[in-house]
DNA sequence: CGAAAGTTTGAGGGGAATCAATGTGGGTGG
DNA sequence: CCACCCACATTGATTCCCCTCAAACTTTCG
């Protein structure tokens, strides 16, 4: 019986996660339950980690939606990436000795905490887990390749689609997806950042897709009306995402 | 007494920049020098690792130049790393069941290569250089989230002052700069392809690098004139790579 | 109900792409 | 040892995707 009813939900969509990856023994599984401590919330627009700070807890997602960004000096902001459910957001703070960006949140957001020593205890006792726990974060680069390739050489069109599909994708992953559609609490300000355009294209964008009548985007929800149109128009191919579907 | 001079020189180098990081007890060295089984060599062109395949050894590099890089549908190229002297190229296609990208040589290239049998192992008996193998793959994710910045949200000419500082920098780690240059022998299409800009557009920008007389890359060798000039262009912060030089 | 935040629309401009041609240096074969 | 070739670099002309600035509209929420 766990100590609360987001905490408990977080560890299990990670486990399920980790689970479709390749079997985690019991053990295993027990050793991420005690290694979580307590629960955290965070209004939106709060900072859950800011730039060239040394963490000493990592944070799995609970409910919400968080985003790693970048600030130039200019002012302009690049987000890096999203996360919801089931992400262990900064792991990378875990060894990194100083983070090399901030994370804010999006919307309100529910994390459970992870003490480094606790990580660091796994890493000495768990290898299995451990060689999951450092797959989590090569995915979290492989979906980095893919947001460079789109913004490097894609359209704006096209990097707009490639980005509802994987967000359909990785909310699917973790059960917050319905057949076609997906929560996607944004403002069209946060996707221009993310997508390295502005927001009145984002804006002009959207209309394209809406008018093109592959998908409509209402209430913070994204609903997808042809689901092969959008994977055509975004390029995507989720095969740098399906590594999660397979066993070894 | 090693088995080959480029096949011990790629092992130290990898020793060296962790070290920078922590310090690695002498048996955690024997481990990585026993897990390298052979070098291997490739030519200018050749791929390493095709994309979508399930590698059964990870390779260091020991000499040369070697690009991560996508291909889209329409033949267009995103090249999303670049790799040097002392990188573990694809640590990645370890833990990763299929891998999301094509790995080419730039240059003629001698690589150590890694089963992934010793690699598991190392993961089994050393929790303290797994830890240091799993951070050097972080490093990855954090360059890929610079590139991600200066690509989103910077000018053609940021950008090449970004990479050539970030390369500088990395091979200087390595042993492989000199006060104001390092080697950099790869094409200007390449460079294209690494900048999401056209190659037209590299030659123009590098132009006018030049004529701020803050570089030059002549003979496959860049170098620096003005090290605060080209910085300051590329909003150059290393400290997202400084992680190396600090121990926690 | 008013204010703030977010979305939408319009007009005009610019950075970079594309297309196409020319220049250049290094390697090869006769 | 020179003519040739090929890959790469450079230049010019034109086009366009997306940006910026600015204003109006809409939705949310105290």
């Amino acid at each position: 019986m766990g100590i609360s009813e987001p905490f408990d939900a977080a560890i299990e969509a990670l486990i399920r996660r980790l689970s479709l990856r390749d079997h985690l023994p019991e053990d295993e599984r027990n050793a991420l339950r005690s290694a979580a401590v307590r629960s955290r919330n965070f209004a939106a627009g709060d900072d859950l980690v800011v730039q060239n700070s040394k963490p000493s807890v990592s944070m799995l997602i609970a409910s919400g939606m968080v985003a790693r960004y970048n600030i130039i000096d200019d002012g302009a902001r690049q987000i890096t990436a999203f996360h919801i459910l089931g992400d262990f957001v900064d792991l990378h703070g875990f060894l990194l000795s100083r983070l090399d960006h901030s994370i804010s949140a999006l919307t309100e957001v529910t994390v459970v905490e992870f003490p480094h020593e606790a990580l660091e205890h796994i890493t000495e006792q768990y290898p299995h887990l451990t060689r999951m726990l450092w797959l989590s974060t090569l995915l979290d680069a492989a979906i980095h390749r893919q947001w460079l390739v789109a913004i490097g050489r894609t359209s704006a069109m096209s990097r707009l689609a490639h980005l509802f599909c994987e967000q359909f994708v990785r909310a699917g992953l973790v059960g917050l997806a319905t057949q076609d559609s997906f929560p996607f609490p944004i403002t069209q300000a946060q996707l221009a950042d993310a997508l390295g355009i502005s927001p009145v294209h984002v804006n002009r964008t959207l209309q394209e897709l809406r008018a093109r009548a592959v998908l409509e985007w209402h209430g913070g929800i994204v609903s997808i009306l042809d689901w092969p149109g959008v994977q055509s128009i975004g390029k995507f191919d989720e095969a740098f995402l399906d590594i999660e579907h397979r066993r070894r």
